[in-house]
DNA sequence: CGACTATACTCAGTCTGGAGGTC
DNA sequence: CGACCTCCAGACTGAGTATAGTC
């Protein structure tokens, strides 16, 4: 992998982070290099702690049996039989047989692959009581957890807006005041770092209940815009009402009224700055929109369109051949049409639904059946498609965009719905409409019907207080839903995988911002914690508990490589895997302690690394894999997701395996920006940005394809550099021409050419640059023309063509001598050796140029900076680059981003840490 | 099991660079 | 001759979408 050489720096530096004192990331990598090389001693000392344990194991065994047990089992039947158990030839216990060995090697112990297999599984439950650790554990986490509170920065900025007038707003003052008292009480005055909002989760109620007799509930209820604390309030004038209001109710209008001054505050009202948003579990009080748009109704294709079936023109009932549709439309997709599961799976659906309509009539009305594949020809219908789409891209500008408005118009209803009394952008209002199921990567239901979602399908979430959306003529909804503890304001079960596809808000919404700040919180709070973690999974490491043992070195690779947790997938989903459902075959043992990673991750992404780990991880991993373990096996077979999150949160409430992704992105990023000194142009300071962000997306493996005319992009910029060298090398020569000494004074090395231009090439690239300069002339030469002919006047000759070609032969001619003679003439009046010089150096200025921004640009290739962006780091790194190095915030996030990531940039100056 | 985040891809629209022209 | 303008194909961006994860 290209990548790889990028981000190794990175990781190499984290790896073995156990002693980081995150603040400082030198100090961590120097210590962990330390650390590296050690560590010979370890394999003893777990071989002889293995014996009582295993004694243990058996007596445990039937509780924590149960718990594995059942995991494995269900992994055995996807796996085909093939699972580890089964081949150990065990009854179904496959504990059994792990324990067997273990017992057998007890005593010798001599060697840490003997222990490991044999790790009592009961282990897992019994390991887990010392007292030790968990009550540290809990206790340092409840203890740092406790106080925090409201404790952000922002405290500071003042409230001085005006009170509104609705009697919401009165509400809303007493809400402030409540809010305002509860700030000074916080006690955690230890730590400089923003509250975590998770934190407050628990200890909020209680605390603010005693201090300040507000009863739970009725924080959590009230409404947003009545929350805002006393900071700058609006002044709540009318405004014009947005369409999204048009035709609801009369409560709709009351709360239109709201919705202005909403609108109206909106920039002024900070929830990340309101100690009372974002804890206990209801999301909303009040909540109205205008339901889902559907996608239009099937339009039967024109009577002359038709599919064939076995050579003879055949109509279908609507409903089957809209099927055909799905997958007559799209056979220039020869991805999937190509694709044998695509098309079993689209057949199988086809002719289901080819014998619920009746099957296919010829032109006589006569029935003919269709059951095979290969006898189906879908071209009249894609032709058809097709054309509609040309015709479609060929339409004036005006017509699109004619067409455009009135989409934006009949949708503008459901773009917007009102929340607590506050305007918020709907995410997804439209429903899926239906086609063929493609999946990613191999995936086993590939080229299924995804059926069209029904009015009856969808439940709707809505206040109480709110209209129900009308369902579309003549159906009704299957359900009309109050939940507020959801986000989510419509939902219904798609037919593939019986999925859920939820409605929700768009990003910059309120909530989704909450939510976003609330997951960078956590993973800034996993800062504090982050030491006790990497302490207590070395240490780990070489625990004789096989399940501890195991979770330690999951825990490590999720740290240090930024793997997924690995949650369990069924087998009629395409197979890929994040760490805990790592199989055997996906990892690979190089001496002394190298691992390969090679697998299919989320979206069948391959992830392919080869990294350098803890010796004691290396040997861990061999252990994992001993015999009789083999491909199709689960490395950590003791391990679950569930299982290592519980450990997790031991640590810190809300801390799962994802928490890790986000902090060492946002940290990474984080250490990147604080050692950068970026000076010069914008443009530069937005590329070390992008660098660093580049390499955060390595981290993460984020990677898109590669775009069909990569290569050739890529060959066309070599093609221009050499095109300068070969130019800088004719000026050497013409120094030569000029003053053949001057080959002595400068060496000759000076004049040669490069290698790579080689004669072949230079009789390529001067044909080339001799047509090309015949295609100027002429093209010059025909626009005179043109315009000649526009003005009345008469045309030039062929002739005076053929004349002006001669500059081009000229070219040729003087190309050809030089080949001959070897010599280049100084050409250009006046020329000197000290002009030709200034030239040369402006050309190598501009082939660094052109190098560096070809390498860039391959080495960018697969790499997607997006994702990370949007997800994994902490937008208020951005914002603290933007304002420390003067770029103008636009030149790192979109429109949409800025909306989503408001209040990231207006909560933080540039002395703000991650 | 339900609900929420995270991902890559698509497609349309925007931007860019550089050829050619003008002043 | 260079500073500046115009035009256009092709590259790039971004919003939107549909799928795939996590917990």
């Amino acid at each position: 992998m290209s990548s790889s050489d990028d981000d190794m720096p990175i990781r190499k530096g984290r790896m073995n982070g156990v002693k980081s004192q995150d603040h400082i990331p030198k100090n961590v990598d120097r210590a962990l290099d330390k650390e590296m090389p050690s560590n010979g001693d370890i394999n003893p000392g777990v071989s002889v702690r293995m014996g009582p344990v295993e004694e243990e194991m058996d007596v445990d065994e039937p509780h924590s049996g149960a718990q594995t047990n059942g995991k494995r089992k269900a992994r055995a039947s996807v796996s085909n039989g093939k699972s580890y158990k089964e081949a150990s030839a065990s009854d179904g216990e496959d504990d059994v047989p792990l324990s067997k060995r273990r017992k057998t090697s007890k005593s010798k112990l001599a060697s840490d692959s003997e222990l490991s297999d044999d790790e009592p599984i009961a282990r897992k439950t019994h390991a887990k009581k010392p007292p030790k650790v968990t009550a540290a554990q809990i206790g340092e986490s409840s203890d740092s957890d406790t106080p925090l509170t409201a404790k952000l920065a922002k405290e500071k900025k003042q409230i001085e807006k005006a009170a509104e007038k609705t009697a919401k707003a009165i509400r809303a003052e007493e809400e402030k005041s409540a809010a305002t008292k509860r700030k000074p009480k916080k006690e955690d005055t230890d730590s400089d770092d923003d509250v975590p909002l998770v934190n407050k989760k628990k200890p909020a109620p209680s605390a603010r209940k005693a201090s300040n007799g507000v009863k739970d509930e009725s924080d959590d209820d009230v409404p947003l815009s009545r929350k805002a604390p006393p900071a700058k309030k609006a002044k709540g004038k009318a405004e014009p009402s947005a369409p999204a209001k048009k035709g609801k109710g009369k409560n709709v209008k009351a709360e239109t009224e709201q919705d202005e001054d909403a609108e109206a505050e909106e920039e002024e009202y900070r929830w990340w700055e309101d100690p009372t948003k974002g804890d206990g579990t209801k999301k909303w009080t009040t909540l109205q929109h205008n339901g889902v748009v559907f996608p239009p109704p099937y339009e039967p294709l024109p009577k002359h369109v038709k599919m064939r079936y076995n050579g003879v023109l055949v109509s279908l009932h609507p409903d089957a051949e809209e099927v055909a549709g799905f997958y007559g439309s799209m056979l220039n997709s020869t991805h999937n049409v190509e694709n044998p599961t695509f098309n079993k799976n689209f057949f199988a659906d086809f002719k289901e639904i080819l014998d619920k309509t009746g099957h296919a009539k010829d032109k006589d009305g006569k029935t003919v059946k269709i059951t095979a594949f290969e006898k189906c020809d879908f071209k009249p219908i894609f032709e058809y498609y097709d054309a509609q789409r040309e015709a479609k891209k060929a339409l004036p500008a005006a017509e699109k965009k004619a067409i455009k408005a009135a989409k934006d118009e009949a949708e503008a209803p459901y773009m917007y719905c009102m929340w607590d009394g506050r305007k918020q952008k709907v995410g997804n209002f439209r429903v899926e409409p239906p086609g063929l199921f493609r999946g990613r990567g191999e995936h086993p239901k590939t080229g299924k019907v995804k059926k069209r979602v029904e009015p009856e399908q969808i439940t709707i979430n809505i206040g109480k207080e709110a209209t129900v959306p009308p369902p579309p003529e003549g159906h009704r909804w299957k359900e009309v839903k109050h939940d507020q503890e959801g986000t989510w304001l419509a939902m219904w079960q798609e037919n593939i995988n019986g999925a859920y596809k939820y409605v929700m808000l768009a990003a910059n919404s309120d909530i989704k911002g909450q939510s976003d700040y609330k997951k960078f919180e956590k993973a800034r709070e996993l800062k504090k914690h982050i030491d006790k973690i990497r302490r207590d999974y070395n240490k780990d490491l070489k625990s004789e508990v096989m399940a501890d043992r195991q979770r330690a070195t999951a825990v490590y690779l999720i740290d240090q490589f930024a793997l997924r947790a690995g949650n369990e997938k069924g087998e009629d989903e395409a197979d890929t895997v994040g760490c805990c459902s790592l199989k055997f075959e996906h990892v690979t043992l190089k001496p002394p302690n190298t691992v390969i990673f090679d697998f299919l991750g989320k979206d069948s992404i391959r992830f392919y690394n080869e990294f350098e780990v803890d010796p004691q991880v290396f040997k861990n991993l061999k252990i994992f894999k001993k015999a009789p373990k083999k491909d199709g096996d689960e490395i950590f077979d003791r391990l679950t997701t569930a299982t290592l999150n519980k450990h997790l949160s031991s640590y810190m409430p809300g801390l799962t395996a994802k928490v890790f992704r986000t902090y060492n992105a946002s940290y990474t990023m984080s250490q990147l920006l604080q050692e950068m000194h970026s000076k010069g142009t914008i443009p530069e300071k937005v590329k070390d940005y992008n660098d660093a962000n580049r390499k955060v997306a390595i981290l993460c493996n984020h990677k898109r394809t590669v775009a069909p005319g990569h290569a050739g992009q890529i060959e066309k910029m070599q093609e221009k550099i050499n095109g300068i060298r070969y130019q800088q090398w004719r000026l050497r020569q013409m120094m030569i021409d000029l003053d053949p000494k001057i080959k002595k004074k400068k060496g000759a090395e000076f004049f040669e050419r490069p290698e790579d231009l080689d004669d072949e090439w230079v009789k390529q690239h001067q044909e080339s640059l001799v047509t090309q300069e015949r295609e100027k002339i002429r093209k010059k030469f025909e626009k005179e023309n043109e315009k000649r002919v526009a003005d009345g006047e008469k045309e030039m000759k062929p002739k005076e063509l053929e004349e002006r070609m001669e500059a081009a032969d000229e070219l040729e001619k003087k190309f050809k001598k030089e080949n001959k003679t070897g010599k280049v003439e100084a050409e250009g009046k006046g020329i000197t050796i000290d002009k030709l010089e200034a030239n040369i150096e402006k050309l190598t200025e501009r082939i660094e140029a052109q190098k560096l921004q070809l390498e860039d640009k391959d080495n960018n290739k697969e790499v997607a900076l997006g994702t990370s962006k949007i997800n994994y780091i902490d937008p208020r790194l951005t914002v603290v680059f933007s304002k420390k190095f003067n770029v103008p915030i636009e030149r790192f996030f979109s429109k949409t981003l800025r909306e989503k990531f408001d209040w990231a940039i207006k909560s933080v100056d540039e002395d703000w840490e991650f």
